[in-house]
DNA sequence: CTGTTAGCGCATTCAC
DNA sequence: GTGAATGCGCTAACAG
């Protein structure tokens, strides 16, 4: 491997002189910097950047951490993380949780030891506080994307998970719809509580009751096999709900496949809805009637605030980010009933 | 930022000593072992790998390139090569080239600087050499996936386009079309070119005349506004193909968008037929008639493949892996002609 | 404008 | 079993 001493050698000057011209810091002129850059070029000199980050202290290298990058809200969270790191000069390590706090937990530790320079995440869950904390102690600056944890010192990136679940129930209360079950994940998870807390609030408005059967509990995962749904349809069709909330677009997928494989049709005799888009799909088919988010920006702002905390430019007060959800009208909330 | 020697002066031991636990090396008494541990976990010590990929030349840093995270292949082949770069304790940089020759060549130079340990990649197409010498040149081991590039020493994971495209073709075939479009991206890229070349073959085996009007060539990449088929359909019925097969998923879904707007069917006016599936979609609405390949496998066992030139463990060979694909009958081939 | 000295945090190579 | 010296490749702080 070559050295900043190989060219320095070849170029008859110092080591630091290589570091200048490579750093483009200090006063040099113009003949010897081209003369290092020529033999910069002529030996393929490519600068080892574990030795500049132990010297300058900054790696160059952030993290997304997310749950699932196959999950279509996180891919585009991912991209737009992606390119705002490339923008500015980053590299960028991807981490999948899988909703899994001890996995969260062993990369946060690898990425401190990486000593990566900011961390863009959506937390696991409220137990996150712990690993969040200990890169506040490492002196790593982070933003939480997506999901809500009280009382850290970050900056935050949200959406309006009131707000959503709003849009989407009003908009099924208004076609008529007054037997509507949500199917939520777990309320570790801020998305999850406020959507929850947001179907409450919004059902008592309008005076609507809430029926404890119609509240069903799972989690954000994929997975091939699903029976949440069961105790909702196997009763008579009269006793069953008109229409159901997803509170996510995973959840809504495996609610659709239930439904279908029981010959039960969207939305005809029950309508569904759900938080976040799944867009590529509904590109091709405008099927799914959503709380769309705009998911490219959490990631790409998210990105561009740690920067600025790695950067120290940002304000002193840490700020928030309110993204604001979309209602996108399809099909598959069918008609005004009657 | 504590170190070595700060762990090493509060439990009375060498730095050296300290080194050891840490790394599990050498022969140390379990009473120093335990000692050193305690002050480890006490002051919340986390070793700095920079300063230790200094030393042994390693980083457990591996870098993905792909094109597009966004397209649902690459999503999968991420998530294959995240898991099991995280099962091997590697961190995984993404990079996303948008099929750009440039994009590739920065990426390919800062992780030369990052001295990624190795590096799995999906090349922008056949210019693509040039940066993968480079990463010979500086011995970093790299696996190629999806895409073939000739003449390059490596090991590679690729899929089968030549049969994937054949059994989508004589499926078309079989069920009475003579008249099929394709509509595939640039030719510089293997992917495109073996299933260009796979469609001029399949079609003479089947004494079906190859119309220089059919063959459209567009990129394998996402955009709003597309126009691509237009020929192929503001003719007459009577001149339009029966059948369309997309090189890609993105192409399908664009396809199928143009042909909505034109108010024709799928698949009762024009069947339409692509490559790689869109699982998330499927799931749910088995809609596309696909040649499905096992996305998730290339990114797995790429990264392993690299992990064990990292190791030096593989063969003196290297190797080739062939992903077989699956043709997968859905409603968009619709059903034999008359 | 350029070079010298020192040290970033750790591991390797020898001693003891 | 443990420690001391030395260097990985680079840059900061100085000197000239």
């Amino acid at each position: 491997m070559t050295t900043i001493y190989d060219i320095a050698k070849k170029a008859n000057v110092s080591p630091m002189t290589v570091s200048r011209v490579i750093n483009n810091k200090g006063n040099i002129s113009e003949k010897t910097r081209e003369k290092v850059e020529a033999v910069i070029k002529e030996l393929n000199y490519i600068p080892n950047s574990a030795a500049q980050s132990l010297n300058i202290k900054k790696t160059k290298l952030l993290s997304l951490i997310i749950t699932d990058i196959t999950n279509p809200f996180f891919t585009k969270v991912a991209r737009g993380a992606a390119d705002k790191a490339n923008q500015m000069g980053y590299q960028l390590i991807l981490c999948n949780t899988d909703e899994n706090y001890e996995k969260e937990s062993e990369y946060i530790n690898a990425l401190i030891s990486k000593r990566v320079d900011g961390v863009i995440i959506a937390p696991t869950g409220d137990q996150s506080t712990k690993n969040l904390k200990k890169l506040i102690k490492n002196r790593i600056p982070f933003t939480l994307i997506d999901r809500q944890i009280e009382d850290v010192s970050c900056d935050r990136v949200l959406g309006d998970n009131y707000e959503g679940t709003k849009l989407l129930l009003q908009h099924l209360i208004d076609y008529g719809h007054q037997r509507i079950a949500m199917v939520h994940g777990p309320l570790t998870i801020s998305t999850s509580k406020e959507r929850y807390q947001a179907y409450i609030e919004t059902l008592k408005i309008n005076d609507l009751k809430i029926d404890p059967a119609f509240l069903v509990e799972t989690h954000y995962k994929q997975e091939k096999q699903w029976n949440g749904i069961a105790h909702l349809v196997n009763v008579s069709p009269a006793d069953r709900p008109t229409a159901i909330f997803a509170a996510n677009n995973f959840i809504a997928i495996k609610i659709i496949k239930s439904l279908r494989e029981k010959k039960i049709k969207v939305p005809e005799d029950i309508a569904v809805v759900c938080f976040d888009d799944l867009e590529l799909f509904s590109d091709f088919d405008p099927f799914l009637t959503v709380s769309s988010q705009p998911a490219y920006d959490f990631g790409y702002l998210g990105t561009q605030l740690v920067i600025e905390r790695v950067d120290e430019v940002g304000p002193a007060d840490y700020r928030t980010i309110n993204l604001k959800p979309e209602l996108v009208i399809r099909k598959s909330s069918g008609t005004p009933i009657k």
